[in-house]
DNA sequence: AACACGGGGGG
DNA sequence: CCCCCAGTGTT
């Protein structure tokens, strides 16, 4: 099985950033970003990434507002902000070098069993293994594993096989090394043993592979859909003075933490217009009254199948609370179309800000 | 063990 | 529309 694999591997194995140059700092930067990520999706910001933070250092002194938006679109967010505590951990605790110990690795914040794994093996061809979405699948099949692969029995015996699979014998050659066994389990999985319809044909080693030879490969790993999809609604609000916008930055510990969004409620908050209107009001002070709906976003994200109302609205400050030229509520700003380009948005923000950007603008100076 | 995570690609 | 993706941290 290894050896075929690994001969595969070498004919087949994708060129990708992190393998040309495979250092630490490099293979952990890519592990983060590949996380509930397809490869395709990561490799345009890995070289952004890169090279806007060449070094661990370069990335603990990054500004948490740039690094935010570094990471725009690519979802998960708290990936980025782990990455950042990392780095200071790094500098703090290793002298700003990235550490050596397995188990200094997997103490690093946003760091589990698999990408403290994957960072020793690859980077390193040290002979931790490894499991993730793709070895999961192909060592189910591989072993006709047929209880769906979540399950604690599953885990157990599935994480003992890819450490049972491991080359052992100290290898200077890292292609025939752990660094190239766990690669090329990963790899086979994305490109010949997908979840769907997988290209038995032109797998390596299917001629031992349980699963194709019971034909079973369509019915392994098992059903792990157990997510309810929500259809929900919300209300932003697009409330300008003097060509600025105003936005709020997302406090720690909810959704969207650290990034920067326009006034957003949905329900229990705010159910309808009315309820947005009272619900920002309580939170800005005076009185807020929604306008004409620019647009409808529809966005579908992880479980949620979102209707998103943009509405243009006015806030008139009348309450003790907050002078017509006082200081804002905390966390809330006023920014121009060129300041909310640089700061990070989800990606629903960010469509927002196009629609004020474009033609359009002009209808809003008339309001 | 179950859930949140608020992005995107592919069938 | 549904499912899955080089998972981790929290409850």
């Amino acid at each position: 099985m290894r050896k075929r694999l690994l001969t595969w591997f070498s004919d087949n194995a994708r060129d990708l950033p992190w393998r040309r140059d495979h250092s630490p700092y490099r293979v952990w930067i890519s592990e983060i970003m590949c996380q509930q990520t397809q490869v395709a999706t990561v490799l345009p910001y890995f070289e952004r990434f890169l090279s806007t933070y060449p070094t661990i250092r370069n990335l603990a002194d990054a500004d948490e507002n740039q690094l935010m938006r570094m990471w725009e679109g690519l979802g998960y967010y708290r990936r980025a902000r782990s990455l950042h505590a990392a780095a200071k951990k790094m500098v703090e605790e290793h002298d700003g070098e990235f550490p050596e110990s397995f188990d200094d690795v997997l103490a690093l914040p946003g760091i589990g069993r698999y990408t403290a794994g994957a960072i020793q093996s690859i980077s390193r061809n040290q002979a931790f293994p490894i499991l993730e979405g793709n070895t999961q699948r192909v060592f189910s099949r591989w072993i006709g594993l047929t209880v769906p692969p979540t399950e604690k029995i599953a885990q157990a015996r599935l994480w003992e096989l890819s450490d049972k699979m491991l080359p052992r014998r100290k290898s200077d050659d890292r292609s025939n090394g752990p660094a190239g066994f766990n690669q090329a389990a990963m790899e086979l999985g994305a490109l010949i043993c997908s979840p769907r319809s997988p290209k038995c044909g032109e797998c390596p080693v299917a001629t031992i592979c349980h699963a194709n030879q019971q034909g079973l490969q369509d019915d392994i790993p098992g059903k792990i859909s157990k997510v309810q999809y929500e259809s929900r609604t919300e209300i932003a609000v697009v409330i300008s003075r003097d060509d600025r916008y105003l936005v709020r930055t997302i406090p720690e510990g909810v959704r969207f933490a650290g990034m920067i969004d326009f006034p957003r409620a949905g329900p229990p908050e705010a159910d309808d217009v009315v309820g947005m209107e009272s619900w920002l009001a309580g939170q800005l002070g005076g009185d807020v009254t929604l306008g004409m709906r620019l647009k409808t976003i529809k966005h579908a994200v992880t479980r949620y199948r979102m209707t998103l109302h943009v509405h243009l609205g006015e806030w008139n400050v009348n309450s003790d609370r907050v002078a017509e030229d006082g200081p804002m509520p905390d966390s809330w700003q006023w920014a121009t179309v060129d300041e909310l380009a640089d700061m990070p948005m989800s990606v629903t923000g960010r469509k927002i800000v196009r629609l004020l950007d474009r033609p359009q603008r002009s209808l809003f100076s008339e309001l």
